[in-house]
DNA sequence: TTTACATATGTTTAATTGTTCATATGTATA
DNA sequence: TATACATATGAACAATTAAACATATGTAAA
């Protein structure tokens, strides 16, 4: 019971045609349907650009308002706003007004989850 | 001790223009370096494509050859090649030759945390 | 109800990028 | 050493998209 378990892709010794066969079987089952493969690309695609991400990471720990954002990362109001929009949509950030003020801030802790197993990887 | 560590992106209490300043301070030091989070950006935006997901996706459990990936996939031998390039230069997969084939699987187990942390964001 | 401030949005443009097609490289076998 | 098979690579093209600029909307204070 124990040893069946152990991971195939370290298995470098050889396996025969039906064992191949099986295993492509397994794959396919396993694959998710194209639509959530899509919606999971386009769920990354919106942390894969770094003034999104810069934006993202200012909100960490804090919440923000957009002049602040657009203060501390140098960046245009405008770009500011086009990209928090992005976030919205993509359910990233939520947001609340005080006054004239709308303060963004990461919308769970999933979000901060994939930023952290991101910088993991990124800092080795 | 144990009050100050509340979040402060939950509190929606009024805040003197003195703490922002300082919440303004803090994010400025805990915001890492440009490059780094232009990494950061690099890393996600190869996961941002769902050719290359689908790819990633299928490599989940079991190695494969560029052949099996292709037919899997429903994708040309081209595409299949020039994604795993890619992904190979961002470090996702590993490979290792066995006669004519070359069987790729994915290369660490934080490839496979940032695609389930994905996952159960879009799974919501 | 003006005026100023804060944010959002529409449009255009430049740059990036995934796919296709053609071809090259590498490996095993007859 | 030809031939076939498996994979990689180069170039061209089409589609996507981030930034800039101008402008609109929303809110508060004079």
């Amino acid at each position: 019971m124990a040893g069946e378990n152990k991971n195939k892709t370290e298995m470098t010794e050889q396996i025969s045609q039906a064992e191949r066969e099986e295993i492509i079987n397994q794959v396919l089952e396993q694959q998710p349907d194209d639509e959530i493969l899509y919606d999971l690309a386009e769920l990354f695609k919106v942390f894969g650009d770094s003034t999104r991400i810069k934006i993202l990471y200012s909100m960490f720990e804090h919440e923000l308002c957009v002049n602040d954002i657009a203060g501390l990362l140098n960046l245009s109001q405008s770009s500011v706003s086009h990209q928090l929009r992005i976030l919205k949509t993509s359910k990233l950030v939520k947001f609340r007004r005080e006054g004239k003020s709308i303060y963004y801030s990461l919308d769970d802790e999933h979000v901060r989850s994939i930023i952290s197993m991101g910088m993991e990887h990124v800092e080795e």
